[in-house]
DNA sequence: GACCTGCTGCGGTGTG
């Protein structure tokens, strides 16, 4: 073997012989040297299974052994965002520490108290913990934080790109930051991931003051074959005997799907009930086992469990018809084939799906997307002609193919995070004066774009009498006040992104999973969830329990959810796809009928050379050409001005009223800079949970920072009207 | 026009 597994501890050595590996993968070598020889954070990118936990603790734990901390306090610290990653990744670093007496602790919601007391008492090993939880150890045992992490090497963050820019991100970057202030000195971070748009941006996010000495280790080539189709189906119209878009779909997935593990992504919960109840049928007809089973959030952890354990070990063949539950996490092991109906809403989260299939040598990863427009008839709207869903698909594997994905936001201000993170800094230490406050998180943590003026602003919202979050003592010391005692003390205060309030689905004393509150039923109504058809019997309001028994018949419910942001290369991409004529050759005719067809139509309207087009007297449409965060801005402003707007991908579909003015003029003051008003037909800035402690002013630089982009709405103006 | 993720400490009762 390699000079770098010379490197490793004994006890290391032998358990690798163990496991009959004849050699290291590259990039473990290679994290082994970079661990062993430089003081350097690394990012470790390799595929699921492409053993790049092994890559950092391999090295990690040789050197806990070789040489011993001093004292107590955890050697390694590994955070996951999933509990059952925590419980997967805990048994698999047992099997390498079971030898050497290097205690390996999971520590989430369900573990129990007596490991997490026992820990406490003699902190040691490796720390596998949640985001949350260690943000409860921050808040409930500040004053012991130096004495747990006193010793702590390295901070291992796995799934590195699921916390890049999320409110949870911010949050961890946060957590890392005081915990390096803790211990008065910088602990090594090792981000592992698969999917990673952008490697520079990545690394300025694992260590912001020294992107330069991230090392980035990227498991090279081995990339499995790629076989790809993508299949179009028309629904609605035509006569009763056509079979709809949905059944066809099922038909071509049961047939082609029977007898494999794979996975099929349908994009929103209700559909993944559909399609899971449409194959469910298709085997009882043709008198065969049940293999098609749904999978998504909203399902019961028992049900869930059971159809991620036929996944991963059992013989038997399963298709799981899933939401984004099945994108990261846990090893489900190989699938056959990827399906997705419908567009995702990023080409990143296409790459992580892919990414499940064609893992085993030789084995080539397959991906079945289907597109499901609407059959056209004369008085058909704009939308429909130009086929954005099946022009989106085609821009999306364009993209997938050439290598990219969407990189990170970094202008996001994330006031409600900012938020959470005074409240939890003031608990941590019991009270703070506002310079530390600031310093510890905008100077040193992640809120590094709030200037110290937005920073008083938002300590004076959260003192206002009315929100009461936090006070200020006679000597500048800011404590928390009745209303922010009350906040922290909550076991709910950990997380920092919001969660609906849902009802228990019950049948027969039987959990079957949850159904958001405002989702409107009464007794008698059907019900098609997990995977089966219920008869609503009874429902309790106080409890939030729904009772139902099984039934014959069924319709899907309603799970409701965010609008989705695409990003400008996507949209860009789609009107390359509309002005050229080449034909992919992974389509089938079908799909190339309808690419015609919306390529046809796109010329007809007039878009190959105008981006304003006026479809009658009050009725224009903008081909604004670029991603949801621009689109939107412009739509708001012109909303503002008393305009109606509907908005679509790269379009708005623009009403005048009995006030408005000519839109061309509107669009000229725009372009010349007028300032306008986004938020004047506002809707709802209440986005993220501790949004209500802020003011509106406050709400609308964030919603600013994040969701819209005002900066380029002249320049967006302009170029439509000097093509007038 | 969508999806996903997480949670402490205490008091009560029961068991060996």
């Amino acid at each position: 073997m390699s000079s770098a597994f010379d490197q490793l501890a004994r006890p290391v050595q032998k358990w690798i012989r163990q496991q009959g590996w004849r050699e290291l993968r590259d990039i473990q070598a290679r994290a082994i040297r970079t661990i062993y020889e430089s003081e350097n954070d690394l990012i470790v990118a390799a595929s699921t299974a492409g053993g790049k936990t092994e890559a950092a603790f391999f090295p990690l734990i040789s050197q806990v052994l070789d040489a011993p901390a001093e004292g107590g306090g955890f050697d390694v610290l590994y955070i996951g965002p999933l509990k059952a990653l925590i419980t997967d990744q805990a048994g698999r670093l047992e099997g390498i520490c079971q030898e050497v007496e290097l205690p390996v602790v999971p520590w989430h919601g369900d573990v129990s108290q007596s490991v997490k007391t026992r820990a406490m008492k003699n902190p040691k090993g490796i720390l596998l913990i949640t985001p949350e939880s260690l943000e409860a150890l921050f808040v409930r045992r500040g004053l012991e934080i130096a004495r747990l992490f006193g010793a702590t090497r390295a901070v291992v963050i796995d799934e590195l790109h699921t916390v890049l820019d999320s409110e949870r991100g911010v949050q961890l970057r946060s957590l890392l930051t005081r915990l390096e202030l803790a211990i008065k000195r910088p602990i090594r971070r090792i981000g592992l991931s698969a999917t990673l748009g952008d490697m520079d941006l990545a690394r300025a996010y694992l260590r912001p003051d020294n992107a330069e000495h991230v090392t980035l280790i990227e498991a090279d080539g081995g990339e499995a074959e790629l076989k790809l189709q993508l299949r179009g189906y028309l629904s609605g119209g035509e006569d009763d005997n056509t079979p709809s878009a949905t059944d066809a779909v099922a038909a071509h997935l049961f047939e082609h799907l029977r007898g494999s593990d794979n996975l099929v992504f349908a994009g929103a919960r209700q559909r993944v009930e559909i399609y899971a109840d449409r194959l469910r049928n298709l085997c009882e007809q043709e008198h065969l086992p049940q293999e098609f089973y749904p999978h998504h959030a909203s399902l019961s952890r028992d049900h869930r469990d059971f159809v991620e354990r036929r996944l991963k070990d059992n013989g038997k063949p399963t298709t799981a018809v899933c939401t984004s539950t099945l994108e990261l996490g846990i090893d489900i092991g190989d699938v056959t084939c990827v399906a997705q109906i419908g567009a995702p809403f990023t080409v990143a989260a296409l790459r992580q799906r892919l990414g499940r299939s064609g893992r085993r040598e030789g084995q080539p990863a397959i991906l079945r997307q289907y597109a499901v427009e609407t059959r056209l008839s004369s008085d058909s709207s704009f939308v429909d002609r130009l086929r954005l869903g099946l022009i989106r698909s085609i821009a999306m594997i364009d993209l997938l193919l050439e290598g990219w994905c969407e990189p990170p936001k970094p202008q996001a201000l994330h006031l409600s995070t900012l938020v959470h993170q005074i409240l939890s800094v003031i608990a941590q230490r019991g009270g703070a004066p506002a310079n530390v406050l600031y310093s510890v998180l905008c100077r040193e943590g992640p809120f590094r774009q709030i200037s110290t003026a937005m920073f008083t602003d938002v300590l004076r919202a959260l003192g206002h009498p009315e929100t009461g979050l936090i006070e200020q003592t006679d000597g500048g010391l800011l404590l928390l006040g009745q209303n922010g005692e009350r906040l922290v003390e909550h076991y709910s205060f950990y997380a920092v992104f919001k969660t609906p309030e849902e009802y228990r689905l019950v049948s027969n004393g039987r959990e079957l999973g949850t159904l958001p509150i405002d989702n409107i039923l009464s007794p008698g109504m059907m019900l098609i969830f997990s995977g089966r058809r219920w008869l609503v019997q009874e429902i309790h309001d106080r409890e939030k329990v729904i009772m139902v028994k099984p039934a014959k018949a069924g319709v899907p419910p309603v799970f409701g959810g965010d609008p989705g942001e695409i990003h400008d290369n996507v949209i860009a991409r789609m009107f390359d796809v509309l002005k050229a004529d080449t034909k992919p050759l992974y389509m089938d005719a079908n799909a190339l009928g309808m690419l015609e067809e919306a390529r046809l139509n796109y010329a007809q309207i007039g878009f190959t050379d105008a981006s304003l087009v006026n479809l009658g007297e009050e009725t224009s449409i903008i081909a604004t050409r670029v991603g949801t965060m621009k689109t939107t801005t412009l739509a708001l402003a012109l909303r503002g001005f008393g305009f109606s707007v509907e908005q679509y991908d790269g379009f708005l579909q623009v009403e005048a009223g009995d006030e408005t003015p000519l839109l061309t003029e509107v669009l000229t003051r725009i372009g010349e800079g007028e300032v306008v008003d986004l938020f004047a037909g506002a809707g709802n800035l209440l986005t993220e949970k501790f949004h209500p402690y802020l003011t509106r002013e406050l709400l609308e630089i964030d919603a600013v920072s994040s969701r819209l982009e005002p900066r380029v709405l002249a320049t967006l103006a302009r170029a439509f009207v000097s093509q007038l």
